[in-house]
DNA sequence: CTTGAACCTCTAGTAACTATAGGTTTTATA
DNA sequence: TATAAAACCTATAGTTACTAGAGGTTCAAG
């Protein structure tokens, strides 16, 4: 049995975020003491290993919710995991290319003013008020 | 003279957004109508385009209000300008970065997974349960 | 002069937490 | 065993950047 502390040293994960967890019906305590303070097993270190790990490949808690669902119900069909893993995976392929995009735009940007230049002529700030000096707007 | 509407379509930014900039002091009306309505010059227009196109690049609305203001003292040196963009050139290359390592991980999840299976063996979920298969878990 | 589109304010909801207040339980030490 | 500090408890509010809705007013066209 593991305190709430315990769980959150072992997962890295905040005792509050915890907490925020249970109220968003995602892991429950195995029990709770005497004076009402929450007790995890084993089980639910995985549990919440495994959200933390999804969290972190940017899954949001609805799709973790979805998975944990699926998880219950090992008889029936992958199709929808891996749906999720794919929805997933084209969102940031996306976001990598808008990034990338920004990136170069701001690389422009950040080197094209060179600091010490009163602001009236400056660059970045040049850069943002037009459009037209910038090809990457559209995301 | 535009009414928000118009301002809204000229920019691109939803006319609850821009009631919302107002309220957080990022762009006022040039005046009202008789009736209370919001009345905007060109002035408004590049200003909004300017906040639009950083919000767009990624900058939070205080680093836009920084920006705005440093426009407001142009006698000023540009340093704080180019700092802004750099600061926030090296939090978008971080981000390139761990999406990457993301989208590696999640391509390998994704494709690891033939649909049809059932949930007990899918990789999917199993590959989310335990992190001894993933080697990008540090972000 | 009427109708409907566009406007108004104010409130609440969204995601995913984080932080605070004010109080209780547990644990370690004297 | 007493006490003090650390860890816990609930409940509420704040964060960012909007978005949506209710309920009401103004404006422009026909």
């Amino acid at each position: 049995m593991y305190s709430i502390g315990q769980l959150s040293e072992m997962t890295n994960v905040k005792v509050s975020t915890i907490r925020f967890y249970e109220e968003k019906k995602l892991i429950m305590p195995t029990n709770r003491s005497e004076g009402n303070q929450r007790g995890y097993s084993q089980n639910e270190v995985e549990k919440l290993s495994f959200i933390k790990h999804a969290r972190d490949l940017g899954l949001g808690l609805e799709s973790i919710r979805k998975l944990i669902e699926l998880n219950n119900h090992p008889e029936e069909n992958c199709r929808d995991a891996h749906e999720v893993a794919e929805t997933h995976l084209n969102l940031v392929k996306e976001k990598i290319k808008k990034l990338k995009k920004l990136e170069k735009e701001l690389k422009r940007i950040a080197t094209g003013c060179s600091s010490g230049v009163k602001v009236k002529e400056c660059y970045v700030i040049k850069s943002l008020s037009d459009h037209k000096l910038c090809n990457s707007t559209k995301h």
